[in-house]
DNA sequence: TTTACTGCAAAGGGTTTGCATGAGG
DNA sequence: CCTCATGCAAACCCTTTGCAGTAAA
């Protein structure tokens, strides 16, 4: 997570204009763990900015993707937005669509990368690690309509 | 790969209705290994059902999908279908878009999931490793294009 | 014969674009 | 000041839905 500071210089490096509504959409994405979606983003934002529009967001997430300070994750119907860029593994719940980041793997998947890098010819950016399934609270729900 | 037979099969278990036009959408994907679009199932199906659109396409993709013969992926523009389901990682190119399973990192994979299974309390379903950057021919073109 | 798939058309909805105004460097 | 971001509206396009006719079992 990233201060305000450690964020505008981060903008700046990329001669990227820095305004109050980057820093807030920024922020309400950077100081996040729940992977927002733009509606949720946009919800968080409007309190500060009432006039702001879905199309700032999506341009202020185009910067920050650019800036690799985010990842933007295509689902189905709609992306949510990473603000963890270190190698990791994506819980994503297929029944409350909660996606969580694990610790565990964290090193098998950059020990992967490392390898992908080696044993093949391809230039590696960035990853993406999802594990679909049904998160604990879920599963224990599943597990009790079953048995009834 | 499975053979038509093996397909036909597949869909009963599935009380689903074999058709002509579902036979030739699932070879389409399942014969495959460049991860179509719905566009490009389209066009390789049209020679032999000329009639048939996009909606017929779309809903036997969420049929095979639900019969745990391919998998969705969601990309930023549009999904493309995966016929590999076995534990593996896609290498994606962001310059020509193209994807191609590769073989290395199979077995982390799998005992990647196996280690989520059982250190976090996490069902997991299905998972999808995709590695992002810049396929040996972007890459060449790539170095090329900053010497010059 | 019954069920449900196909094809056509229209709607849905997340995302992008164009442009006038306004703010940052 | 000059450039570029914001806000508003409209367009875009992938995907979904509803329905009448038709094919599978």
């Amino acid at each position: 997570m990233l201060t305000q500071q450690e964020l505008v210089e981060r903008l700046r490096e990329w001669q990227v204009r820095v305004t109050p509504q980057r820093l807030a959409i920024a922020e309400a994405v950077l100081n996040s763990t729940d992977h927002p979606s733009v509606q949720q983003i946009f919800e968080r934002v409007r309190d500060h900015f009432p006039s702001m529009t879905l199309a700032t967001i999506y341009s202020t997430l185009g910067v920050l993707q650019r800036s690799g300070l985010i990842q933007e994750l295509p689902f189905q119907k709609m992306s949510r937005y990473e603000a963890n860029m270190e190698p990791h593994v994506n819980l994503v719940c297929i029944q409350c669509e909660t996606v969580i980041d694990t610790d565990t793997g964290q090193d098998a998947v950059l020990r992967l990368r490392n390898r992908i890098s080696k044993e093949s010819h391809f230039e590696v950016a960035w990853q993406r690690v999802d594990f679909y399934g049904w998160c604990p609270s879920c599963a224990a729900a599943k597990r009790a309509a079953q048995t009834a």
